[in-house]
DNA sequence: AAGGTGGACAACCGCCTAAAG
DNA sequence: TCTTTAGGCGGTTGTCCACCT
């Protein structure tokens, strides 16, 4: 583990990178190729950390790296993600091509995070029903003999900002076989980001309940289900629907 | 012109995890 | 199986700069 601070006394230097630091770093790192960070200073003659080198490679140095204004797009995006994901910038980062894990924290902390609070989350309750209540969408009937395929109620939704989640109707198991992983891909495919995965697979009640948050990545369709959505966030269970604003207040409601 | 303030962003720090020995 | 190491991650801090008084 590394955990000495950088500058250690071994008089390394701290702070800003100067233009010639970062020449030597980039001209390394040309010729030899990432990784091995530890032996990069040593190898490329520059008074810095390994650590420090990889992160001014990462956040600053490599190729590809978009600079400048973050459009409209992503910074949608970058909500949306936050709202699935949390503060995992690495993840959301990945989402967004030529966007750094700091940059994106950078600007959530700076900027975003204050539009976010300031704009009103506030949702309607559904015909003003309290939280919970059953207030249950129209849908159709789920198959019980072959793998179920997806039953799609209408994707629930609290902005236009947020993702849209789906309810299914799946039998959680077929002849005692979890049945989900399948039914993910063949309904998904590989949008779904492996993390998504772990995190979504929340509910498996034995009731033919199954919630998934889904994210398109193709804006088209998403942007034809923001139209066509409902005003809330929810879950099927039981034949009642659980409201929230938000992940955790569906879960405190179900 | 000088000092204060806040925003933006680069860089650091400490913790965590996976891989290697 | 345990220990060590390297790299990755997110929170936090430091610094620069524009703007305001």
């Amino acid at each position: 583990m590394e955990k000495k601070p950088c500058n250690n006394g071994d008089g390394l230097n701290k702070g800003a990178w100067t233009a010639l630091e970062d020449k030597l770093l980039v001209s390394y790192i040309t010729a030899a190729g990432e990784g091995k960070w530890r032996s990069v200073p040593k190898q490329a003659g520059i008074k810095r950390c390994g650590k420090s080198c990889r992160l001014r490679w990462l956040n600053y140095l490599r190729p590809n790296i978009k600079r400048g204004n973050i459009s409209e797009e992503e910074e949608d995006l970058i909500i949306r993600l936050h709202k699935l994901l949390g503060n995992r910038w690495a993840l959301i980062a990945g989402r967004l091509p030529g966007r750094t894990d700091n940059e994106i924290k950078n600007y959530w902390n700076t900027t975003l995070s204050k539009k976010v609070r300031t704009q009103n989350f506030a949702i309607n309750k559904p015909n003003n029903k309290p939280w919970g209540h059953n207030s249950k969408p129209q849908q159709n009937a789920t198959s019980s003999t072959s793998i179920p395929t997806l039953i799609q109620t209408k994707p629930l939704r609290c902005t236009k900002a947020s993702h849209p989640y789906f309810p299914l109707q799946i039998p959680s198991s077929i002849d005692g076989v979890d049945q989900t992983q399948q039914i993910i891909q063949q309904n998904f495919g590989d949008e779904i980001m492996e993390e998504e995965k772990k995190e979504s697979a929340m509910v498996n009640n034995n009731d033919l309940l199954f919630f998934y948050d889904a994210m398109w990545t193709d804006e088209l369709e998403f942007e034809n289900w923001s139209k066509g959505g409902d005003d809330y966030d929810g879950i099927l269970c039981n034949d009642d629907w659980f409201y929230g604003s938000s992940d955790t207040d569906i879960w405190q409601n179900f």
